[in-house]
This record gives C-alpha cells, sequence and structure tokens, in this order.
DNA sequence: GCCGGTGAGTTTGAAAACACAACGCTCTGG
DNA sequence: CCAGAGCGTTGTGTTTTCAAACTCACCGGC
C-alpha cells in the first residue's frame, strides 16, 4: 500500500477493524472534513465555514489525518506557503461509510434531506442515488441473523476474551 | 418512526444527514457498544471488556444512545436492578455504517483482518460476506464522480454558505 | 505608502469531557 | 458469614475542546 501508510496503532478492546478505523478517522469533525473534500472543497477556509469546526481542532483533525494517509496536502502558493487538502485512496475508499451514514441519517437523524444525490452516467437514465450495502457475492443485503462471526484474533472470542 | 425518537439536534456547520448522524453515534466508543450489540454481547461488564471503554463513559453512552432512541434498555432483574442492553430498530439500521467501515478498516487499519463473517442462508451456499456499497436503482457501485449534489437546504451551497 | 481584507493557521484561558480507581449495593454460592 | 460477581456511581485529577483573539504574509485599491 501507499509508503505513507503508518504502524497501525493498537486499539483497546477487541482487536477489531471497526475500532481501527474509527482510531483514524472517528475523533470528531474528522468525517466531517473528509465529507467537505468529497464535496469538491479543498481550502481550510471552507472546511471550517463549512463543518462548523473550530479552526485549531480542524488544523490537529487534518494533520492526523495526513499522518494516516488518509488525506494530502498539495502546496498551491509558495510565498505564503499554502495548501489544499485532497483525499488519497485510503481517503477516496470512505465514500461508502459517508454513503452509509447519509442513509442512515436521512432517516433516523434529520427531519428533512438536506441534500440529495444524483447519480449521472452516460449508459443509462439520472437517478437520485439510493445506496445500499450488499454481499458482492449473494448479491443480497445482509441481515446480522444470517451471519456467523469468526473471531480470527487469538485470546478473544465472540463474546469476550477467553484464558489460554 | 419510533416514538421514542426525540427532537433532532442541530448540528455546526452545513446541515447535512452525516453531522446528524454522527451526533447520535459519533462520540467515542458509541459505535464500539453497538458492535458489540450486533454481536450478542448484550450485559454491560461484557461491553467494557470487550470494548475497553472505561465504565463511567460507557455508561454515559448508554444512556445517551438509549434518549437517542438507538439503543433499549430491558430489566432481566428486578432486585437487584439488572438492565441488558438492545438495539433498537434504528440501531439495527446501523449495520451498513458498521460493514463499511469493517470493509474499510481491513484495507486500511490493521495488518491482519481480526473478524471475519460468514453468510449462510437456507438458499445458498455458505461464503464470506464482502460488503460493498451500491446504488439500489441501478445496481452498480457510484464513484464520486458520476455524483451531482443537490443541497436542498436553504442558504447553502455545495461550496458553502450563500447569502440569502 | 497606508488601509482594509483574505487565507491559514497558532495562541490563550476557561469549560467540558475524559480516564482511572475506589466505592456501594444486591444478590449468589460455599 | 464471608467472598465474589454484576452494575453502575462517585471522586479526583488530567486532557481535550472550544471560541475568540492574535499573528504572519500577501493583495488590491487609492
Amino acid at each position: 500500500m501507499s509508503s505513507a501508510t503508518p504502524p497501525h496503532p493498537t486499539v483497546p478492546g477487541r482487536p477489531c477493524s471497526v475500532a481501527a478505523a474509527l482510531q483514524l478517522v472517528g475523533e470528531r469533525w474528522s468525517l466531517l472534513a473528509i465529507r467537505e473534500l468529497f464535496y469538491g472543497n479543498h481550502r481550510f477556509e471552507q472546511l471550517t465555514r463549512n463543518t462548523g469546526a473550530p479552526r485549531d481542532r480542524l488544523a490537529a483533525r487534518l494533520r492526523a489525518l495526513e499522518e494516516a494517509g488518509v488525506v494530502e496536502r498539495r502546496r498551491y502558493s509558495e510565498r505564503p506557503e499554502r495548501f489544499e487538502y485532497h483525499l488519497t485512496e485510503a481517503g477516496r475508499d470512505l465514500a461508502p461509510v459517508l454513503w452509509s451514514l447519509v442513509k442512515w441519517g436521512d432517516k433516523w437523524a434529520v427531519d428533512a434531506k438536506p441534500v440529495a444525490f444524483t447519480h449521472q452516467a452516460a449508459d443509462h437514465p439520472e437517478h437520485e442515488v439510493d445506496s445500499v450495502t450488499v454481499c458482492r457475492t449473494c448479491g443480497e443485503q445482509v441481515t446480522s441473523k444470517e451471519v456467523a462471526i469468526s473471531v480470527l484474533a487469538p485470546g478473544w472470542a465472540r463474546t469476550g476474551p477467553v484464558d489460554l
């Protein structure tokens, strides 16, 4: 993977990709900054205005995200030094996380949908994006009842730590 | 929509379902507690052990999640009063968020996958779940290039606030 | 040359959130 | 009667977070 990828920090509790992911992008303001980058807003000023984050917090988050390899800083002015922020491949891979949060938020966290997304591709008619998470293999939405969990990390089971 | 749903708090910055969703489930430990509930661990002791959260933080989060209508408390013992925590419909609807975080974390935040999920349904052979977020209408994975954003909230455009 | 304005942060001091350990309370098993 | 499990709560410091002010460097008029 990219050369920027740092050693992964250990997480408290159960070894888990969710915990590891949240360690990198789960702090307050991080995902909102990433949202703005997806929207095509790359300047610090826009990020503060549109997320509402305090400037110092945003600066700290952007540095952490850069270190995590999620965001890339590009200089667009030499003097004074000015940077824009862009998503790396890892950052762009967060799209499904945002899609699912939008979907959930639309249903459970807001009264009226504040933003809509239109899918416009050459080969089919325009339509609103209605995102859904499915299993690629069988093409179906997966309900938790049909899923068996295999804990691969040693010392842990579904219910918690096991004595070795 | 459940009767428990409280009035939605306003978010800083752009009106946005992502921000609204994170307001409810974005605090530290919340999603990890929800993960454990998906795993079928419902007791306070398990939640602390498996998430690594401090007991007081976990207690605070569970109360906030209950208030947000994501988690439900069930008494399983009268004396002493003891509760288990279960997901509501809103909570179960967070599955796609967790799937996408697992997927991203597996790829970008851990060295080796700590947990695997096997899909076992009556009508087809067992296989590992490989989650992917698609558009329900056209069935395709949606890349941000093909998506147009329509900001419905008054006073806001894609690039930020507009003067009225 | 001076004046206000913009962009990108950094600094500051008070307020909130956090972590950790210890405690209390109630039952259960020996 | 004592030990222990289970579930939080409380008390005590330590970190984060916040909002506002400040810095630094340029730009564009006039």
